[in-house]
DNA sequence: GTCGTAATATTTGGATCCAAATGACACTAG
DNA sequence: CTAGTGTCATTTGGATCCAAATATTACGAC
């Protein structure tokens, strides 16, 4: 039996392509495939797959997964073919260190140009995080939650890094959170970062995303020392 | 005559290329053609010369093109060809802010672990630079002075945002120093910043560096209003 | 039975060919 | 003389074909 595991189901393609812009219809499947998870880390992307998949040839998809490459969503090695890049793993110190610095002043620009609306957006996250129990929704939430309180920050350079910060959490965390034993996080960080927020108390607001992020990181290095952890992110 | 104005010149080509991997030696070959103003920004990129520049066929010439896009080195449009990504612009302020954020927490972490070698380093180039006319080493030694600086940062992803911001500004300088009219920078600013760094104060190296910093966002924004500027930087 | 080697199969990278779209130019009409 | 339109040339995007490299599997020797 050929019974090969290729998580391309979840990948749908309507219809056929309209044939001169198949590259970009490909990579913006393939990207939002990867970032929302239904792509794992570490899945091997054969070029003839995906082609038959699409029902293109060969060359289209080439050229979106050099793309991606690029953009570091793949790891591609000559002749052994794009594997799904993997995530945070040693440097999870670092990279939390970077989204504290980052989003700390992403939140110190936002703060004061945040309206009732954002506020109740936020709250809505909130609520609807302590009800979920999809892995996937809590991630997908946990960033929504963030990118409200930080979403009237001016400096839109900054708040693209911030974004790509909070994507590949959100990929960790899609992948890892059942393994972290963790069900559910516990919504008292947010809520209190947000009355924070609310009351344009910034250097309160502050001190708490970074002790909100200080935590994650935590848990997260902890987790990653465990036998789990150690065997999930290896040999793939 | 077929007098059109290529400055493909500039990039040489050493031999044929060992075949099996023309695509990443293209890549790289524009990329620092790109990087360090051999090919200014607007320049348009056809497929068909460069493969014969490199002696290949258009196939690996796609691929770079497409991952030079994706680093937004390039900006493609579809039909129309590749051109060189245009510089800094009205977001020079936000540009900036950013790097104020990024090189500040860069130059904390570095500045502690600093050994007299890279404090001689930095000083060698603010005396090159002081001798210095041509606008290509200029800006080259600026990033190599603050990347001295900087380069003890542990945290290599934040190291990495830095160079980028680097890589931006010594692209911009070298392609407008010379039409912003200031033949030379005063070394003032990198003396004083050194001396504080040599120093090991931190917050009097930090201020020497944001005040260094939005001085050059003035200069910058100052020139960008001017008609030269405008017409510089419009219709390529 | 296990390890090492050789042959095969799979897969990627490059070349060539063809189609579609855009830009330039010339020709015609007003 | 100018504006508009139609044709042609240039250039990119996709498909197909071929070669090179690596993984896999089978076979044989110890």
């Amino acid at each position: 039996m050929t019974q090969k595991p290729k998580p391309l189901h979840s990948i749908k393609v309507e219809g056929p392509i309209p044939a001169h812009l198949a590259r970009s219809v490909i990579e913006e499947t393939l990207r939002s495939a990867i970032l929302d998870g239904r792509l794992p880390c570490g899945t091997a992307l054969r070029q003839q797959d995906l082609a038959d998949l699409f029902g293109v040839s060969r060359m289209p998809v080439r050229e979106a997964l050099r793309q991606l490459e690029a953009q570091e969503l793949l790891s591609v090695t000559t002749h052994k073919g794009a594997v799904v890049a993997p995530l945070i793993q040693g440097d999870a110190a670092e990279t939390y260190e970077l989204r504290i610095l980052l989003e700390s002043e992403a939140m110190r620009q936002s703060i004061p140009l945040l309206t009732e609306a954002e506020h109740q957006l936020a709250a809505g996250y909130i609520d609807e995080l302590e009800a979920q129990h999809d892995y996937n929704e809590i991630g997908r939430l946990n960033r929504l939650f963030h990118m409200a309180l930080y979403s009237k920050a001016p400096n839109q350079r900054l708040l693209r890094l911030v974004e790509d910060g909070l994507n590949e959490e959100e990929r960790f965390l899609r992948f890892n959170l059942e393994a972290m034993g963790l069900g559910k996080l516990s919504q008292d960080d947010h809520r209190a970062m947000l009355q924070a927020v609310i009351e344009r108390d910034i250097p309160r607001s502050l001190e708490m995303l970074e002790q909100h992020l200080n935590r994650g990181v935590e848990v997260i290095t902890r987790y990653l020392a465990t036998p789990a952890a150690q065997k999930r992110h290896t040999a793939r």
